[in-house]
DNA sequence: CTAGGGTTAGAT
DNA sequence: ATCTAACCCTAG
């Protein structure tokens, strides 16, 4: 059985004690992993053989380990989710942070843009102009978990991935969902991105 | 608030 | 080992 296999088995089963519990977390965190106390606001512990479990999760969450694997929809065809979102959901999106200065990592949302995402967000650009996030946020996603920052991200990488594939023609399809959409909005994109060079320019 | 450099996760 | 997409950081 491959490495990554076995953590999926532990994780579907749940840890069967505090030992294999550390494997689990120290094994993709690393040694130095620290988590959060639960009850302390201030108390952080490193991962080490010599603590509980209890005190790295409070009891409502160890239930989650339990729990079926659940799968979700990436694309057209379904995937196992990442078990590091597993351990987001486990520590409340605020989970372990092994770089940098940081203590933890929040992030809220991992998930990639639908092509009906894509084709507002297209749409939206074309009719109000680049840079005016905030107000397409508004007016076309003021439903959605989009932030004004995400949709900028996401047109700049729109934009790179339609020069990257004029560019060279080897590193076609790196991602196949993300080629069809680009195949799609390529002229558009580029069209509005050319009007933007222009006017800075000026 | 946006622009743009930096970081991370997942796929290849 | 390298690349991309999503996400973070923060100056101005």
């Amino acid at each position: 059985m491959e490495d990554d296999d076995l953590d999926l088995q532990l994780l579907m089963s749940g840890p069967a004690n505090e030992a294999n519990m550390y494997e689990v977390l120290g094994g993709t965190f690393g040694s130095t992993s620290l988590l959060r106390n639960v009850d302390g606001e201030s108390a952080v512990q490193e991962i080490g053989p010599g603590n509980e479990v209890e005190d790295y999760l409070e009891p409502s969450m160890l239930g989650c380990f339990s729990g079926p694997w659940t799968c979700r929809q990436r694309g057209s065809r379904m995937r196992s989710r990442p078990w590091s979102v597993e351990i987001g959901r486990l520590f409340g999106s605020r989970y372990p942070c092994t770089s940098g200065t940081r203590e933890y990592r929040t992030r809220k949302n991992n998930d990639h843009w639908t092509e009906d995402e894509v084709i507002e967000l297209v749409d939206g650009v074309s009719k109000e102009g680049i840079g005016k996030w905030s107000k397409l946020k508004g007016i076309y996603f003021s439903t959605s978990i989009r932030t004004p920052v995400h949709l900028k991200d996401k047109w700049r990488n729109l934009v790179r991935a339609c020069k990257a594939k004029n560019d060279s023609k080897k590193k076609i399809n790196a991602h196949k969902a993300t080629g069809l959409i680009v195949r799609r909005f390529k002229h558009r994109i580029l069209a509005i991105e050319a009007k933007r060079l222009g006017k800075k320019k000026k």
